[in-house]
DNA sequence: TGCCAGGGTCTTT
DNA sequence: AAAGACCATGGC
């Protein structure tokens, strides 16, 4: 690039850190879909169907910097590059009633304390979002993270910059023509192989699209239709839906994270009941994801 | 080293 | 309706 790279700023809201996200980021050293590089993320992402690198960082902390890499943007991809900035990040909302309710909540307010500014990272691709809800079910999240590299690896393009490959989630296009034999060899179950292609199939007929569910009345509305769908039940429904569709009552009830994250903070010796989850999340109303979103940063 | 992992489906009582 | 078997690999 010969031609000097251009930055815009992104508004941030009150209740934001960048360096707490960013430390939320860069948590899992197997994460295939960024980098965090020197108090920086780097990322691919695809504006006007065409891939392009960003880089975030915040020097003065008041807004976050965002550098065009490989591309000079127009004017209207850089307001594209700042809608997928404020829904990944979730700059949008307003986190006061949420602190509110944390701040003197029995498990949240250490975790609130703790991770004061981080926002509900979100992942905005709804295909993403999806195979990553069934391939991280029923088993550690090390390994998850393995798996979500040699999906995107196999089936997704890159972008290579000094040195470093940064890549695009896989088009649900791109794994209607795969078969199970084949995702098998990532070594998935032969039922998430299933699951994932029947995803993939059902978006491609265009009868599985965010859309759809973002247009729908309410979680329940959402849940049904989406535990209808082999392979996704309550907790995929419920994650899908916290960390995609953005429904903040969305709340994966079961999790085992979630379960550890409360047996660890409560220092019980055995697991709690899914009735004492339910019990100490009626002070959550209107804000379960982000409690539970914050209670997973308590443990990973 | 054996238990368990950010569950879900299918089968059996 | 509720409980149990099974998936199946890998992290710790």
């Amino acid at each position: 690039m010969s031609h000097k790279q251009q930055t815009i700023l992104i508004a941030t809201p009150t209740e934001f850190c960048f360096a707490e996200n960013l430390a939320y980021l860069a948590r899992e050293q197997n994460e295939v879909m960024y980098e965090v590089i020197d108090q920086s993320i780097i990322r691919a992402i695809k504006v006007n169907h065409q891939p392009i690198l960003i880089q975030l960082d915040a020097p003065n902390q008041q807004e976050i910097h965002c550098t065009f890499i490989t591309h000079q943007p127009s004017e209207i991809e850089q307001q594209e590059v700042i809608a997928y900035v404020t829904e990944w990040f979730d700059l949008e909302r307003d986190l006061q009633p949420f602190y509110t309710l944390a701040q003197h909540d029995a498990l949240l307010s250490i975790p609130y304390t703790k991770f004061y500014g981080l926002r509900n990272i979100g992942i905005p691709d709804f295909f993403e979002a999806l195979v990553w809800g069934i391939l991280g079910q029923q088993i550690n999240l090390r390994f998850a993270y393995t798996l979500k590299r040699r999906f995107v690896e196999m089936y997704g393009e890159c972008i290579v910059y000094e040195g470093k490959k940064y890549w695009l989630f896989p088009e649900p296009e791109i794994l209607a023509n795969v078969t199970v034999e084949e995702l098998m060899l990532l070594k998935m179950t032969q039922k998430k192989s299933e699951y994932i292609l029947d995803v993939a199939q059902k978006m491609v007929a265009g009868d599985l699209s965010k859309e759809k569910y973002l247009a729908m009345e309410d979680l329940q509305a959402v849940e049904k239709s989406l535990t209808a769908i082999r392979g996704i039940g309550p907790w995929t429904a419920n994650y899908l839906a916290m960390r995609c569709l953005r429904i903040q009552t969305a709340f994966p009830v079961a999790d085992v994270g979630l379960i550890n994250a409360i047996k660890f903070l409560k220092e019980m010796d055995q697991k709690p009941t899914k009735e004492e989850i339910l019990e100490l999340a009626q002070n959550w109303e209107n804000w379960q994801a982000y409690a539970t979103f914050y209670l997973w940063r308590v443990l990973y």
